[in-house]
DNA sequence: TTGTAAGCGTTATCAT
DNA sequence: ATGATAACGCTTACAA
């Protein structure tokens, strides 16, 4: 616990040098970095990160905003660790640290306050929904000039920092792998509309159905909510009408495999499945009996470009002008790539 | 963006009792209290946590030290969630923030810096491993008389604080469960050795054959390092020895799933299938064919009671006698109930 | 190239 | 019950 008066007193040197020659800043003669160094590294002394973030007023926190994940299981714990990985792996490289909040299940969070506790530098909000509480949220973070960015959600007619996957493209690759090889009644069970990636699987499967010179049947397209349960229920449905369905493509694996589940609980065996495609090809893919052809998204490079794009202030560059914050950047909405894993779920015999 | 000047100068106050109010300590006028708390409130007034954490030299923060887990597919990334969770949900309750971070693969995690920069006031470390470097490190913490608590995983002779489950008594359950039934001829597929979860559960397991008078074979006691990949090569001997072997315990659900898998992979359906019991009791058991019966672990409670034991102060109650740090604290591991959770996969038809 | 000293926004001690 | 005021340990002009 050496204070950086001693590493002063033994390099012969004032505190600001030591400070100077630690951050690397200004021009030091290098004989003086050399004891300083020395002093520091004998005495073991750590500068207070505390001391520092409030001299800089930069907290050198990164928050990651979460939803409440435990019980609810709605989505796959898979895609949210993806992330954070790569969130980690990219705030390291600009050592930063992450600072991880839960959303509460009910209560609206107050995402400004963060900011105003300077707790937070940059924030990355992930699982977000297009209510009107969550807009109202996000537009004063973006009013007030405070560099955020959104993951996996698309809030229309926004300008904010948002990364994605491009879940159009995703789907149409699904569809089109299922119609390229002659399945034509293609049940579709979708997830809420509350999420932008919904509505997008669901533009994809227009679209791929529609090069295919065919197009969505309604009484085909099922609604979930993400969870095993809900693609469990939707196996009734699937169940009921087998000799008029030949595929499902469902918009996350969990409900995939809850279909394939509640076929087996109706006495229906793989063999007389219809072809399945997932979506995330979560691990639960490659774990499903048979195992789940699925759209893969690559979330931890999500996670990182998440990252890069709040460091390199794309968004942060802001500008006082008539006394109103104005964000330099328009379009800061970036889709990555998505890919078709095909396993032998979607495999004509 | 209003000072506390400004809200010490609305209230008619000093700075000093602004502070005073919103700390809610010492004695306070009730009007005097009011009015502060209105102009605060009309201001906006938000305090700096950055100078907070600086004058009280409390970050106010929560590491929780995860292992790097993408890509690695080791565990499943469900009970790292889980525990998270819980984790977040009991540090909210104190008003902590959580700090994550990463174990990097390679390097040696410095945990002491991180206390000694002051980033954080209390950690927790999630998984492990019992090798000489990370015992060092716990051991230079626990020496300087930092609060930290080690979870899933027992340094033997050492007092760390440790929250863990009782997996003697989960393997003992699970061993008993297929000995019931009348199964004789059980593989246990374990996890390395450097995890002390994988000799608590062999211990399990040695008891539980002893109740039922049996023993454990040497030859049907296999190794894997917890991944489903491991299962699947495990699978080859399980195949290789099929008419001998009867059940096989998993020390989690990816083994038992990669065994499955395995079988699969050379002909074995599910029909000819030995009875199989997982650990875990991750989603993917139920998502498993047949549904996997496995061993419940309550993370998300073992994340709760982690914070608790920090926040509580049993193992930050230290005292300086003789110049050293000594911890009050001896015994401060603690044991969370586990939980058989019996599913088709291992019912005798 | 280096030293001096003024903040940074709280908390907490000591008066009053 | 409240007001002054000295820390807290660092960064960063400004001086030298």
């Amino acid at each position: 616990m050496a204070s950086r008066k001693e590493v002063a007193d033994l390099a012969g040197v004032s505190e600001a040098t030591v400070s100077r020659v630690l951050n690397g800043v200004g021009p030091i003669k290098e004989e003086t970095r050399r004891k300083v160094l020395e002093a520091s590294e004998q005495l073991g002394y750590v500068p207070s990160a505390l001391a520092r973030s409030f001299a800089r007023s930069k907290s050198g926190n990164l928050g990651v905003v979460l939803p409440y994940v435990p019980k609810a299981h709605l989505f796959s714990a898979y895609f949210f660790s993806e992330m954070l990985s790569g969130i980690g792996s990219k705030a390291r490289d600009n050592s930063m640290d992450l600072l991880v909040m839960f959303r509460t299940p009910g209560e609206v969070m107050n995402y400004t306050d963060l900011f105003r506790r300077q707790k937070v530098d940059a924030c990355i909000i992930l699982g977000a929904r297009d209510d009107h509480e969550e807009l109202a949220a996000m537009q004063q973070l973006h009013q007030e000039g405070h560099p955020f960015c959104v993951m996996n959600q698309h809030f229309e007619g926004q300008s904010f920092t948002e990364v994605d996957a491009d879940h159009v493209e995703g789907s149409r690759l699904a569809i089109r792998h299922l119609t390229d090889q002659g399945y034509r009644k293609i049940a579709f069970l979708n997830g809420p509309d509350s999420y932008s990636n919904s509505q997008e699987r669901m533009e994809g499967v227009c679209l791929g159905l529609q090069e295919a010179g065919m197009e969505l049947d309604p009484s085909l397209l099922l609604k979930g909510n993400y969870s095993r349960r809900s693609g469990i229920e939707a196996a009734a449905i699937v169940a009921d009408r087998l000799h008029e369905i030949d595929a499902v493509f469902a918009a996350n694996d969990r409900m995939a495999i809850g279909v394939m589940h509640g076929l087996r609980e109706r006495g229906i065996g793989p063999a007389d499945f219809p072809a399945f495609v997932g979506y995330d090809d979560s691990d639960a893919a490659e774990m499903a009996v048979p195992p789940l052809s699925s759209v893969r998204v690559p979330f931890f490079e999500m996670g990182e470009l998440a990252v890069s794009k709040l460091m390199h202030g794309s968004v942060g560059d802001t500008h006082k002008a008539n006394n109103s914050v104005v964000a330099v950047t328009e379009s800061a909405r970036a889709l990555l790539p998505t890919e078709l894993i095909i396993r032998a779920s979607s495999i004509r015999q």
